[in-house]
DNA sequence: GTAGTGTTACTACGTCCCGTAGTTTCAAGC
DNA sequence: GCTTGAAACTACGGGACGTAGTAACACTAC
């Protein structure tokens, strides 16, 4: 499967906004839709309801009103299709994860900046380093 | 200033529960109280509440259900000293921050990681891209 | 030993977020 | 027009948090 590739220069880089575990899991199902059907243009509540099933059980309205909330977080996007609306997650899972991770390191002080990715990598694996540099080398290759 | 050494491979790394508004203004507190005076065993409630002074209007108890519950979370300990209580973070800040970045990669698919990751130095500043790279060396100077 | 004073411990309350879902409205097809 | 699928609106209980008052308790100074 070929890399997205990652959009030209910060893509109005997205927000990260706190979510309750259930509007994660809903997120979760949306991504999935995206990746396995690539050419709908989004799932619709029907789509995600069902995605429950055998799961959790869960109203039809919950659903919808989860969705309603993501989106008045910008976190999913919607469009009209028919009478109904198709929901898509407004970021990847990847870029919402950078997003967080940037904001959380953004919260202290330049200074300590260093020694907090000290700490960050102490805690990582070998294989992680290695996605670590890999993604690196690839930041440079690209020039500026 | 002498950077703390790392502690001796994973010291059991610190948690990282959501943390309001106000409690992350306390935390910053006591960092701080923790960097001016390194004698002392920790900061007293009248420590904390004082800082808030000219800053801030907030009652003394206000301060006391804030450590308190701080310290159920295990964000800050405390112990004893005379009839007060001297409270200081469990965690420096670099390795709280460095621990709320890992959860957030860690809840990702690992086949994504390096996407996300990719995605992360993709927002990354030079500065920050040196400083990660400082780091990185540093890591693998130590060997395993 | 009694009255103050510093500290903690206990309790409380309003607000906001979130999980959860019922009820109402609206549009379209039959 | 009546049914039906979907969205819109409304609601409610629980938990976290900001906020702080009051009670209890121990030491200090008379």
């Amino acid at each position: 499967m070929a890399r997205p590739p990652l959009s030209p220069r910060s893509p109005s880089s997205p927000r990260s906004p706190r979510m309750g575990d259930l509007e994660r899991v809903v997120m979760e199902h949306l991504w999935e839709s995206m990746a396995q059907d690539e050419a709908e243009g989004g799932a619709t509540v029907r789509d995600v309801h069902a995605k429950f099933a055998g799961e959790r059980e869960i109203a039809y309205t919950t659903v919808m009103t989860v969705l309603d909330r993501l989106s008045r977080k910008d976190l999913v996007t919607r469009v009209r299709d028919g009478r109904a609306w198709r929901y898509r997650p407004s970021d990847t899972r990847e870029a919402l994860t950078a997003a967080t991770m940037r904001n959380t390191l953004d919260e202290i002080d330049v200074t300590n900046r260093r020694l907090a990715l000290l700490h960050f990598l102490d805690g990582a694996s070998s294989a992680e380093l290695a996605d670590l540099k890999a993604a690196l080398a690839e930041i440079e290759a690209r020039g500026s």
